[in-house]
DNA sequence: AATTATTTTGCAAGCGCTTTAACTAGTTCC
DNA sequence: GGAACTAGTTAAAGCGCTTGCAAAATAATT
């Protein structure tokens, strides 16, 4: 590792005091521009790069906003994490923030484990994601004062802190009523168990809009499975679509699923979306590559992410601030699985 | 923010100096069990954390591991950069350090943020990845001292440095010979522009293997575009299925190229495997949904990048061990879009 | 019991920067 | 001409930890 200038060598050279040095470094008003200049020109031509270790050590910030990520089974990576974690690092990097990515160990607590991310001041901030209906962190976070956002929000909190969210509420009742106006009476629901909000909220959105609609004719069968379980996933699957009066219009909870529904479908002979229609939520990569294309909600996962990350900085910046509380409309993006009720076999 | 304790709270609480405490908790074999184990319950019971920047200014070691993730069209982010991301997050966790993400501009240059990345101190080692055949930051690397690995490598310097490539030579020889003896005579190359490595060795895998065949029937096509550009990939993908004498077997030097090219394939009326085989390479979660699914090669990513952090703590641990180079052999996937040749056409 | 070896602990000097409070010049004002 | 300002700069005290070296305490040796 080559000797690195600090920047006592900077001020030496330039005759001035650390202090001026670092003032003028970061553009205090009142070191004079002309100083300024001097120092930003010698510290050029010396290949000066402050050391941001130091920087954090005595300002008290670090420069970097955390992000805690679960280790699961293995390949069962989040689908848009990538998109994500990519849009997270561009928000904060336009304003000199770089992201952590802590791994919370499989055997570990997360709680713990954001406990000791904060307590050993290794981040200015963090940003929590796949919110539980319950989640502890929250309550965590605000307890320790610590700047934070929460990707998804608490199912009966939404006060107290900043949140950015999907609207997936909406989102499944306007699916619903697309498939109603197509004629379809006979509803499912292909959930998971976990105690998620998105999922509350989703299903909630179902609910309500089939209740509003009142009609006698309508049926909802509603199947959940656990979502790291490939066989729960299977059995779930061929519950939702077993006997005579399985449902004709489906909602999945997410496109994963929706995906092996579809391949279910057809595996069993029946035509999506003759047969079946299908609407899943999330739009991943792989919604446009089957066959039909899957008909979903575009979660608009990188904008969300951009949003998140100017929201913390604006946080971490005034962290007594009003709470800045974001509701995202997913759009539908309306491929070929939905389609007209079938006509009901004599 | 609650008042975190300090390791002098600590050591004043214990009736020890810091020094002690500090060796105590770092389990230095000099302090003597039992002081040990009464530190390390003193601390549990006032919940007392190191705080991580202060050790890193004291020892000169951050805990984090640096990535750069260069910033290019929204929403291009790279396909398994999840699982990249995720696998690195994991295996550098297993030993306490965190992966940064810094963001490289768009109008930056990705050596300069490199360069100031490791000058500021803020990594004790970089990942770097998408190695091109000419990469200057190998050598900015080298010439900085600092630790690193890469993934790929140079394409004419694989000494001197540690890395990890998956073997694309190998595979599209494999591939080639795969198609070869499926009775395909007329082959096609769907490449891409940029200089990188990946794409040199796999494209000499490929001609390597074509050329030592021989047979005299034998026809290339290459046709290569710029990656990013929508409207140059399918003016590519259009030209390399252009007129009567169109390849029946492509390999595609990617697997976002072979599905674009089965989709074109399959609107202009021709059938995959029957008339065309293709096969990609990455085995990204799409090739599994597409219809047939996309014969490919998986490039394990997940077990590429558990490898690489492996390898880059062990190079921060002993900065002058040797150089450790891995060339992991991608699996061939077999789906539906390989077949035998078609008949030629009377 | 005196001496030496060994184990345990502490002093103090940083790591490279920020920041409070104070200090020095140069102006202005009456 | 000295008080009262203003602008520009600096001394010095940390931030919370690590670590080389030395001291103190204890054990072993003769």
């Amino acid at each position: 590792m080559t000797k690195t200038r600090t920047l006592s060598d900077l001020a030496r050279h330039l005759g001035l005091s650390p202090a001026t040095v670092s003032r003028a470094l970061a553009q205090h008003e009142q070191i004079a521009v002309k100083t300024r200049a001097r120092v930003a020109q010698a510290a050029k031509d010396l290949g000066y790069v402050p050391n941001r270790t130091a920087q954090a050590l005595a300002s008290g910030r670090t420069g970097f906003a955390g992000f805690l990520l679960p280790m699961r089974g293995r390949g069962l990576a989040d689908p848009f994490l990538g998109e994500f974690v990519s849009a997270l690092t561009e928000g904060f990097g336009a304003k000199g923030v770089e992201l952590l990515l802590s791994a919370v160990p499989r055997d570990g607590s997360e709680d713990r484990h954001l406990e000791s991310l904060i307590t050993s001041g290794r981040v200015d901030g963090v940003v929590v994601s796949r919110i539980e209906c319950n989640d502890t962190r929250i309550a965590l976070l605000l307890s320790r004062g610590v700047p934070f956002v929460a990707h998804g929000r608490l199912a009966h909190d939404e006060e107290g802190y900043s949140w950015l969210d999907t609207d997936g509420e909406v989102a499944f009742a306007q699916a619903f009523d697309l498939l109603y106006q197509a004629g379809h009476r006979r509803f499912g629901l292909l959930s998971i168990d976990d105690p998620l909000t998105f999922r509350e909220k989703r299903e909630a959105g179902l609910r309500k809009a089939y209740d509003a609609n009142g009609d006698p004719a309508l049926t909802l069968r509603h199947v959940s499975c656990s979502r790291y379980d490939a066989q729960a996933r299977a059995k779930a699957v061929a519950g939702i679509l077993a006997g005579p009066d399985r449902p004709t219009a489906i909602l999945a909870i997410a496109d994963g699923l929706a995906l092996e529904l579809i391949a279910q479908a057809q595996s069993q002979g029946l035509s999506v979306p003759d047969d079946l229609s299908i609407i899943g939520f999330d739009n991943i990569p792989s919604a446009a590559h089957v066959t039909p294309g899957l008909t979903t909600f575009d979660a608009c996962i990188a904008d969300s992410a951009t949003q998140l990350a100017e929201m913390l900085l604006a946080r971490i910046k005034a962290p007594s601030s009003p709470h800045d509380q974001r509701l995202v409309r997913p759009q539908l993006v309306l491929r070929g699985t939905h389609g007209v009720a079938p006509q009901r076999a004599a």
